[in-house]
DNA sequence: CATAGTTGTAGTAAAATTACGTAAATTATA
DNA sequence: TATAATTTACGTAATTTTACTACAACTATG
């Protein structure tokens, strides 16, 4: 599969590889900016075997031959990937943090890109668009989220609302039917409150959509889950960049209950884009 | 400057490309995907010209010879920055709408991370680091990036809120004095209200800082300005995208603000960090 | 008509790939 | 457990492809 990132396909297959190709590995994963700079004849020197060695080693990796794998490695460290070790440093000053950081989450959402279920995106929206009600619910980060997620759900003429406090949250998911959906945003998908209530809502015979990790309890109290497995920020310094990519598949799931609403709905989205025209300055030529 | 995007520096020179060079570009940009897995030889083909014009073409944009030309190429591929006008379809499926959205998210973040000021970041972290008070102000949908905010730097120990009503936000604008900081977040920057309320706060001697798009309003009147050119949304089907940017950007500087307070300053992260730790079902073995 | 700039031809150098043979490792068998 | 048989891994050398250089011819411009 082309999708895949190709720096992470050696190193997955690193146990797999026989020694010469173990040591083509060791020195393209070693630096491998200079890999791709480097020609056939050098990268062989640089690990101590013959080159058509390294020929084979790319091969492995369904590539044409060593330019091709070449030019895929270099794509994979564009893609962003690289990034997801390069971590803030202490001393770092903005010039190298601002674009750290951006890379980095730049890099969970191509990740996100690559694994994303497209089946259960669509069974999404399925459920958001024959739901009788819609709640968003989030915690701490995640409760700007839901509140960004009932801003662009509003728009559907949907019934949605947004919650952040658990009581509203406990008290409205024990009085849900089926028919209604509790849209749960989590990190971590660990809080207990929230567990607790997707645990009440789904009693009830409500849908529970869970936007949050995959393999946590509510994932597996969920009835479908958007699993997002954002690398932990274990660095004090990193943000963190689930919110990010929760936000972006909201808008994956916005746009895909346009597409399913039709043509004949577009009016209405314009209608309110112009509600809010007098509210503005007008732009000056 | 290696930072910039070849296809986009390839579309610029267009015109100072003298007969030859510009029939090569042209095939280039035609499709570059195919450039870059062909040949030399091919390409000039294609091109209608000799092999050494396509080399002198591509030594033209700093590149040591042609594969190393495609290298960069198949760089700036993947980057993302190609996504840039591949717009939703309305008769796309899950499959194809879902990578559009998130690469025209990286795209848009990826532009940022080429051109934002780092001497204007350096600047806001300034400012917020000495703020005797700190308000995020942001209506619509930049309502939840501000109390994303409010949630993160709340952490430093500084003393920020977030306001949504326009009524508190115009109180508060006028009542601020010299020290305080107006840390405004708004996609146009030509909301009335918004911009009533920095020129307020202005005439009162606060800081404003806007996050916001160059050249409008509220980007005049603040003291810092932090612009964000996100292309307008003219597809129906394309969610605004610059709230990911803004909520980014606020990563960034928080991470500053992190920086600037020194090591000294990770305990008290910790502390919150683990303020949250009884509220979450442990990871299982 | 001269000169700077542009383009192509042909030769050369470099790089990558293939085919093949030897060595190592694995498995089977005595 | 030793050894033969077979597979797999690896490198050498030749071949082919690819890219680059030097130079010559052409074009346009003053």
């Amino acid at each position: 599969m082309q999708s895949r990132n190709l720096l992470n396909e050696i190193t997955d297959s690193l146990p797999d590889l026989n020694k010469s190709e173990g040591k083509v590995a060791q020195v393209i994963l070693s630096d491998p900016e200079a890999a791709t700079q480097s020609s056939i004849a050098n990268l062989a020197k640089m690990a101590g075997v013959s080159e058509p060695s390294v020929n084979r080693f790319c091969k492995r990796f369904n590539t044409i031959g060593f330019p091709d794998f070449k030019l895929k490695l270099a794509m994979s460290l564009a893609s962003g990937i690289r990034f997801v070790n390069r971590n803030v440093d202490p001393d770092d000053d903005v010039t190298s943090y601002t674009p750290k950081i951006i890379d980095s989450t730049i890099s969970n959402l191509a990740l996100v890109r690559d694994n994303i279920s497209h089946a259960r995106v669509n069974q999404v929206v399925d459920n958001l668009i024959q739901a009788k009600r819609i709640y968003f619910f989030g915690l701490g980060a995640s409760g700007p989220v839901a509140k960004d997620a009932e801003n662009k759900f509003f728009r559907f003429n949907l019934p949605v609302s947004c919650h952040e406090d658990v009581l509203m949250q406990r008290m409205l998911a024990s009085t849900g039917t089926t028919g209604d959906v509790f849209f749960i945003i989590s990190h971590t998908g660990r809080t207990k409150e929230i567990v607790e209530i997707a645990e009440i809502a789904r009693s009830n015979g409500s849908t529970v959509i869970g936007l949050t990790a995959s393999n946590s309890p509510l994932a597996h109290l969920s009835s479908v889950v958007l699993d997002v497995d954002v690398p932990e920020n274990t660095d004090e310094y990193m943000p963190m960049s689930s919110r990010i990519v929760h936000l972006v598949i909201l808008d994956v799931l916005a746009t895909g209950v346009t597409l399913r609403r039709g043509s004949d709905f577009l009016p209405h989205l314009e209608k309110i884009k112009n509600s809010l025209k007098p509210t503005r300055y007008t732009h000056k030529k």
